[in-house]
Formats: structure tokens, C-alpha cells, sequence
DNA sequence: CATGTGGGTTCTGTTTCGGAACGCACCCCG
DNA sequence: CGGGGTGCGTTCCGAAACAGAACCCACATG
């Protein structure tokens, strides 16, 4: 399989793949989420070639992830800012960030730590169902193919 | 950067990555979540290269997502088996699912489902923090260095 | 003995990547 | 005006990863 074949899978997995499966991509994405914007900003952070980093970043534009803002003309330059589409990506983020700290920890526990921005809280993300409130685990659901009517 | 260094990054997304940012790691992993377990039957769904699979499957098992688990000896055969460690990525599967149904969508809405398996009841996944109970927004929380003492 | 199955490994040619240099439009400084 | 700095890429080359296909081996079955 081409890797670009993956936007026609059925699979959500694989079209969710298509457009951020990609090494840089995520952490590209990580970089935004923490307010970076700027190319040289960004290669800097990421240490990701000047030639890949472009190349993501059109991508990223083309599938309505990222979006370029001007910020000066003469010379023209812009900045690439997280769009809706793109801030929707929060949860896959944190995921990964409870994951890594629950398996892949460093010493000295996490290095970062999520608040809520009015109180300050401590915030530990996990999945639960919007309606019933109800824990999602690995063991208490199961998928189902919607066919015709779900 | 090469891509095996990642694991030394002290970012908790990076180090996620450096075991599952593989293109094909990630769909790997939803066959597995799937019930898939043999080596042929991965590579009939994925269409990946043998050579490659055979790669991904030995660098899960020695990151812990995966285990080996003979189910015949003579010829000696095993099956990959999700550990504790690998059935803890379902929320990243769960948020990659959402966010492709949201905004990669194919016609005819979601092509699975996913409910509860006491009471078949419907699942809309969302992030919650678990103390309070309240919604993740991309907005209403922050990220703050944990230096010393957080 | 021929065929099939499960689980790989070995080849070869194509993509993609990393690293570094180069290009270009502009600004500021003297 | 000349030289350096900045922002954002593009071009080039050698190295790594990949796809596709063939091959291998230990069995089981007929």
C-alpha cells in the first residue's frame, strides 16, 4: 500500500493516519499547540530538515490543519496557526502524553503537567462517554460495524 | 535528529512516538485492538510488506506493547498478544477515530461504532479530567513546566 | 511425494530522509 | 553604498527506509 492510498481506507484509523501518521507531523503539531508558529521557530525546536518541515507544513495546510496568517508584508511573511480542525487534535495529543508518562516515564515523573486556565487545577485527562459520564477502558467497550442502519 | 533518538527527549510526545510514530505501527496496533493477532492475517489486512511487519512486531514487543504467545509447539507458532501497555494506547486509537470521523469523514457517516459492552449503549468518547469530572477544551487548559516542584 | 500453511528472510529498485549549502527579499547599521 | 542578519524556503547528494517479489524452512495433510 502507498502510503497517500490511506485517505480512501474506510478505516477512520487510517484516514485519521493520512493526514498526521507522518514521524514530524505530531510533533510539529505538539510545537503549535505550545504557541510556536514560525519556520525557523519550528526547525530550531524540532531539528527536522528545512526541506521536511516545508513539506509538512503545506500538507498540514492542504488538509485545513494548519492555516498560514500574514503577519508583515514587504517582505511577506506569515505564520502557521493551529485552525479549528487542527486545535480538534488536542485529545490525540494528550493521549499520547498520558501514555508516554504512564510507560515510557522519564525520571523525576512528568516534565509537563495540564491545568485548567481559570483555577489552575491539575488536570489528569481520561475518556469517558459524553452522555452517560460513564469510564471508557480498554475492556468495558467494543466496536460495531454501522452497515446499513446503526 | 535521527529517529531513534527521540526516545531520549524529555517531551512526553516525543517519547510516545519514538514507539508508536511509525507510519504502519499505529494500524498495526487497531488490528490487534481488532482481535487480529497472526503474523498472515496482520499482513493481509494491511497490505504492509512482511519485512516490514516482521520489523514492527519485534520493536513492539521489545517496547512492551506487544507480547508473543505460542499457541502450538512443533512448528513452534505464536500469536501477538496486546499487553497492559499496548491496550493503555486505546485512547489514542479512540481520539484518532474522533477526530477522523469529525473532520476526515466518508460518506454515510462513521463506518463503526463503539458502545458499551454490558448494555450496548452508544459511545461518544470525550476527555474529562478525572478529579473534577470537567470537558478538555483546546482552551480552557495550559500546559505548565513542572521544574522542581509542581 | 506434492501441496499447503505459518512465519519469516533475502533480494532489488524506488522513495524518502538527513545534512548541508544556496537563493532571495528585505531590514538595519555604518 | 556594502555587509551582515533574518525569514523562508529550494537544491543537491549520499544514506536510510520502503515496496514488491521471491525464497526458505518446519511441519501437516493427502
Amino acid at each position: 500500500m502507498r502510503w497517500n492510498e490511506l485517505s480512501d481506507e474506510t478505516c477512520p484509523v487510517a484516514r485519521a493516519l493520512s493526514v498526521i501518521g507522518d514521524r514530524w507531523t505530531l510533533l510539529i503539531l505538539r510545537d503549535c499547540f505550545r504557541g510556536t508558529r514560525r519556520f525557523e521557530r519550528l526547525q530550531e525546536s524540532l531539528g527536522v530538515t528545512r526541506h521536511v518541515l516545508a513539506d509538512r507544513l503545506r500538507k498540514l495546510e492542504a488538509a485545513g490543519v494548519l492555516e498560514r496568517v500574514p503577519y508583515q508584508e514587504r517582505p511577506p511573511r506569515h505564520e502557521y496557526r493551529l485552525t479549528e480542525r487542527g486545535l480538534d487534535l488536542q485529545p490525540v495529543l494528550l493521549s499520547l502524553v498520558g501514555w508516554a508518562d504512564a510507560h515510557v516515564p522519564v525520571e523525576g515523573g512528568p516534565p509537563l503537567v495540564y491545568e485548567f486556565r481559570d483555577d489552575g487545577a491539575r488536570i489528569e485527562p481520561v475518556m469517558v462517554d459524553a452522555r452517560s459520564g460513564r469510564r471508557i477502558t480498554p475492556r468495558n467497550i467494543r466496536a460495531r460495524l454501522r452497515s446499513a442502519e446503526g
